[in-house]
DNA sequence: TGAATACATGAGCAACTATTCATATAATAC
DNA sequence: GTATTATATGAATAGTTGCTCATGTATTCA
């Protein structure tokens, strides 16, 4: 048999007016999704050094492969992942492909959390 | 038998100079091992969330459950990682322990990155 | 045309992640 | 003391990630 009587003795919030507020405050969870995944494309060493890299100037694939001693192909599934993400932008110049950074919100992003990291 | 000679035709650049220019400027493993670290704290949407409820205010690992809607188990594992990234301070009063973020460079990126998805 | 080159991509796999479940710890209440 | 509560954490596990390897596509060059 159920027992609903026992919820009654069952604490729902400890501060009930501090759980609205912050449910107010939280952003939604497509927000929260899509936010995660902006934040996943600097969340690999991979990706940062080849943000990082770009942050001087565009870089053909060939090129950012050997700035980070990396296989060819390594670096084009990273790239994969940034292009979706669109943080970088590319143009096909005859065999080559230049990658840069999309925007500056993403190399200001960066130096930011550059700055967090060395101040800690 | 080795054939030193093949290597004479092999790209070893398209543009030696950008190479040498990228990696002067390109962090180096440990830092972009670390920064990718912080970048991972708000790569997951759960921890997304956290961050953005505790940006209202602090709260207690029960409240805060509550207000993602999701089990104290998995809470309290991801604020153990936002712990040892010193994304979060925790104090204890009682048998309640609050979280809080630990300083305002955390928010004023999560603010960042949300600017950034939201106009795109 | 055919060979070489730059890049992209699917499959496979080892490593990692986020959750659940069970249990431990520590504080409170009786 | 015992029972209850808030939190932490280890183990297990399903899902994800980042690389390699093999191969495909598109462009250049002879």
């Amino acid at each position: 048999m159920m027992e609903p009587e026992a919820d009654r003795y069952k604490t729902e919030y400890i501060d009930a007016a501090k759980v609205r507020e912050a449910q107010a405050q939280m952003v939604d969870e497509p927000t929260a999704t899509q936010l995660a995944q902006f934040f996943r494309a600097l969340s690999d060493p991979t990706r940062v050094r080849i943000i990082s890299a770009l942050s001087a100037s565009e870089l053909c694939v060939f090129d950012l492969a050997a700035t980070l001693g990396m296989s060819q192909s390594a670096i084009s599934h990273q790239l994969r992942l940034l292009r979706q993400l669109r943080l970088v932008r590319w143009r096909k110049v005859g065999q080559l492909v230049y990658y840069a950074l999309d925007d500056e919100h993403v190399s200001s992003l960066f130096q930011q959390g550059l700055d967090h990291v060395k101040h800690s």
